[in-house]
DNA sequence: ACGGATGTTATTAA
DNA sequence: ATTAATAACATCCG
């Protein structure tokens, strides 16, 4: 389930329980998660150095290794690092980094939809898989205009990370919803002051979303606490719209996904 | 049993 | 050139 606020929730944990610490070596249990690279490159790269510096761009990782190049991080949707894992580890599990002290930091993904790979920096990261600006740090230029250039549904807009990076299925539509902006309506139709309330909800859910991850600590399962008034609280088919507008939350598919809203508070321009 | 699941990418079609 | 829909990746849950 990674987007940002949980991709920024691993950024710190790693930060707290990796950084600064030496590596032994690594052992790769599943190859299919390397992307580019094998369990010698890694070991190659990565073992007797220690971890620098980790950034994140969006939804990706970037975790500096001393001297040296980078890791690249992609967490799929059920990608996670695992601080306190034992042998035998489960099964889920496809990357161990054995360290020379402590606890291996261990990479589990039980769908195999994340990834590991080695880049030369988040600049590499940027243009190999295309990411726009951080969700955090587009400036209101940038994204004002994009949404009046694109005739693009705003929901498949917020989640095209080619134009802004980090915002996944769940999030969008609790933007969306927080700016009461239908999530099929044509991004160039939406006016003004409605693009800016949602460039301005933007930082908003994300922060509020870092928040309760983090309070919650575990996400896979996906059920954080969201606040009452969040659509992610009630986010299920007919459930009642938290505003007290009378509207029942509707499922329809948008850019392939699940996408729910309340009709009666979300204005569809078009 | 079978539909659905929070991500990304490629392909195809309009 | 854009945009939308679909499948594929692989596995588990309700």
């Amino acid at each position: 389930m990674p987007e940002l606020p949980e991709v920024e929730y691993y950024k710190a944990l790693f930060e707290e329980h990796a950084l600064y610490r030496r590596i032994d070596h690594v052992e790769v249990l599943e190859p299919t998660i390397l992307k580019g690279t094998d369990e010698k490159k890694l070991n190659d790269l990565l073992s007797g150095k220690r971890f620098e510096k980790v950034e994140r761009l969006g939804k990706y990782l970037c975790i500096h290794i001393q001297q040296g190049r980078c890791l690249e991080i992609h967490f799929g949707m059920t990608g996670e690092f695992l601080y306190n894992a034992v042998q035998p580890f489960p099964k889920s599990v496809r990357a161990v980094l054995f360290m020379e002290e402590g606890n291996p930091l261990v990479f589990s993904d039980r769908r195999k939809l994340g990834h590991l790979a080695v880049a030369s920096g988040i600049n590499e990261i940027r243009r190999k898989h295309r990411l726009g600006p951080d969700a955090l740090e587009i400036s209101k230029t940038q994204f004002i205009n994009g949404l009046a250039q694109c005739s693009a549904k705003i929901k498949s807009l917020l989640m095209n990370q080619s134009f802004i990076a980090g915002i996944g299925n769940v999030y969008s539509d609790e933007i969306l919803f927080q700016a009461k902006v239908h999530p099929a309506s044509v991004s160039s139709v939406i006016p003004g002051k409605k693009s800016e309330r949602l460039y301005e909800m933007i930082p908003e859910v994300l922060q509020v979303a870092f928040e309760c991850v983090r309070q919650t600590g575990d996400f896979v399962q996906g059920r954080h606490t969201f606040p009452e008034s969040y659509l992610l609280a009630h986010r299920k088919e007919n459930a009642s719209c938290p505003t007290s507008c009378g509207g029942k939350v509707e499922r329809i598919k948008s850019g392939g996904r699940s996408t729910y809203f309340c009709p009666a508070c979300q204005k569809l321009y078009s």
